[in-house]
DNA sequence: CATACGTGGGC
DNA sequence: TGCCCAAGTAT
C-alpha cells in the first residue's frame, strides 16, 4: 500500500469491524493503547482487557504509529489537540459537554451544516431543555421545531429515544454500544456522543475524518468500500488522544471542516501537515476519491396558496409516507399548461372547488435525486362537504406558522405570501 | 452495498 | 444554472 509506513491500516487480514494491527514496534515507534467498548464482535487482534466505567468488556488495543521516523503518533495528537484549543470555534453545544446537548447537536448536525444548526439548537434546548421535557412534548411540536432543517425523520427518531431514555431507569446511555441502540443514532453519533460526553475512547468517522485521513495517507480508493473505511478508521484511532477522546475528536473534525476543506484546503495552517502524504504530493484536493452521483429528475409541480383572511390552507401529509411525514404541505398537482386541468387535479385530490391564478413564483425543493419546482398559483378554494375524506386540513396564520410542521419551501412561501395579495 | 431522506451555500 | 458538498442513518 502506501510507502510511508501505514502499511498495517489496511493489510489483508482485517477481519472484524475495527482495523487495528498490532505491528512490529521498531525502535521509534509509539504504541498507544485505545479502549473501544462500541465493539460487538471480538476483535480479532486485541486482548480483552478488564472492563468499562458501563460494565461492558473493553478491548485492548495496540495501535501503533509505524515507522515513520521520528514522527510518531503522540505528536500528530499533541498538535492537533493543541491546535483546537486555539482556534475552535466558539458554538452553542460546546459549552457544556451535558449528555442530552450533545445528543441534540450531534442528530441535527448530521448532513447538515453548523451555520444552519446554530439557530435550530438554540431554539430546540429553550423549548426542550431536558430530555424529559422532550419526551412529554407532543411529536407534532417537536417536529414544528425542526421545520426547515430536513431529515425530519431524525426528529421523529429523537423523540421515540427521548421517551426511551425517559422512561429508563438506567438514566442516559453512557457508553457507545447502549447509544448506538437509540433509533437515529449510528456508529458516528453514537461516538461522538459517548467521546464528548462521556470520555470514552473511541474514534468518530463521519465525513470530515474521513476526507482529513484520506489525504493523509493519499488514499485514493473509494471510501465507501468497507476495506477503505476500515483504514480510515484505523487512522482516526492513531491519532486519537486517550486522555481526551472527545476534543481530540471534536479537533479531527474541526480540521476537516475549517482547514482541511474539500475545496481549496489552507495547508498552510493545517497542524499535520508535517504528517500529510496529500499535501507533500501537493495535490490534496484529489483525496478523497470522488463519489459517483445519481442524476437528478427533475419534476414540476403546482402549488396553490389559498388565503382565507390572513390564514393559508395546508394539508397534513400521511404519516406514512416516506418522504415528509406528517407534515404540513401547500395542496399541490402535477405541473400542466392548462389552469382548468389543475383546478380539476386539485378538486380530484383534495376535494372542494377550485380557482388559480398563476403566479411567476417558483421555488426549489430538492430531495436528494430529484428536484421539484414548485410553480406557485393564487387559488380560491370553497369547501363544501366534499373535502377529500380522511386528509387533515388547516388554515394557518404566518404567527401561526411556528407551531406547525412544515417544510422549508412552505415556510418561505407562507412568509412571502402577505406580499402577493 | 445501494438507495433515499431535506436543505443551504459555494463556485 | 448546475453540480458538489455537508458533524449519517435506516432499510
Amino acid at each position: 500500500m502506501c510507502a510511508r509506513g501505514v502499511s498495517w491500516l489496511a493489510s489483508p487480514s482485517v477481519t472484524g469491524s475495527e482495523s487495528y494491527h498490532r505491528t512490529r514496534g521498531g525502535p521509534e515507534s509509539m504504541v498507544r493503547r485505545v479502549f473501544y467498548s462500541g465493539v460487538d464482535r471480538p476483535n480479532p487482534v486485541g486482548r480483552s482487557r478488564g472492563q468499562t466505567r458501563d460494565g461492558y468488556e473493553a478491548v485492548e488495543l495496540l495501535v501503533n504509529d509505524a515507522a515513520r521516523g521520528s514522527r510518531s503518533a503522540m505528536d500528530e495528537s499533541e498538535k492537533l489537540l493543541r491546535w483546537f484549543e486555539s482556534q475552535k470555534r466558539l458554538l452553542p453545544w460546546r459549552e457544556s459537554r451535558e449528555p442530552y446537548g450533545v445528543w441534540v447537536s450531534e442528530i441535527m448536525l448530521q448532513q447538515t451544516q453548523v451555520q444552519t444548526v446554530i439557530p435550530y439548537y438554540l431554539s430546540f434546548l429553550r423549548q426542550f431543555p431536558t430530555v424529559e421535557d422532550l419526551a412529554a412534548a407532543p411529536l407534532e411540536q417537536v417536529l414544528a421545531a425542526w421545520s426547515g432543517l430536513g431529515y425530519y425523520r431524525r426528529a421523529r427518531q429523537m423523540h421515540s429515544a427521548a421517551k426511551m431514555i425517559a422512561e429508563s431507569l438506567d438514566g442516559f446511555p453512557s457508553s457507545s454500544r447502549e447509544l448506538e441502540r437509540l433509533p437515529g443514532v449510528g456508529p458516528y453519533t453514537a461516538a461522538a456522543v459517548a467521546s464528548i460526553a462521556f470520555g470514552e475512547v473511541v474514534p468518530v468517522l463521519d465525513g470530515n475524518v474521513e476526507r482529513v485521513m484520506a489525504r493523509r495517507l493519499a488514499l485514493a480508493e473509494d471510501p465507501k468500500q468497507s476495506a477503505v473505511r476500515k483504514a480510515l478508521f484505523g487512522a482516526a484511532a492513531s491519532v486519537l488522544d486517550s486522555e481526551q477522546p472527545g476534543e481530540s475528536n471534536q479537533a479531527l473534525m474541526e480540521l476537516g471542516a475549517t482547514i482541511c476543506r474539500p475545496k481549496r484546503p489552507v495547508c498552510d495552517e493545517c497542524p499535520l501537515k508535517q504528517d500529510c502524504l496529500a499535501q507533500q504530493q501537493g495535490n490534496p484536493e484529489s483525496f478523497p476519491a470522488p463519489r459517483r452521483r445519481r442524476t437528478i429528475e427533475r419534476f414540476e409541480l403546482a402549488v396553490a396558496v389559498v388565503r382565507r383572511d390572513s390564514s393559508i390552507l395546508l394539508f397534513r401529509r400521511p404519516e406514512e409516507s416516506a418522504l415528509m411525514a406528517g407534515m404540513w404541505e401547500l395542496p399541490n398537482v402535477p405541473l400542466s399548461r392548462s389552469v382548468e386541468v389543475m383546478a380539476g387535479a386539485f378538486e380530484g385530490k383534495y376535494g372542494g372547488c377550485w380557482k388559480l391564478e398563476l403566479t411567476d413564483t417558483i421555488i426549489n425543493h430538492r430531495i436528494t435525486y430529484r428536484a421539484l419546482r414548485l410553480h406557485v398559483h393564487l387559488g380560491e378554494f370553497k369547501a363544501g362537504h366534499s373535502v377529500a375524506e380522511g386528509l387533515e386540513a388547516a388554515w394557518i396564520s404566518r404567527e401561526e406558522q411556528v407551531e406547525y410542521a412544515v417544510s422549508s419551501a412552505v415556510g418561505k412561501i407562507v412568509a412571502s405570501c402577505c406580499s402577493w395579495y
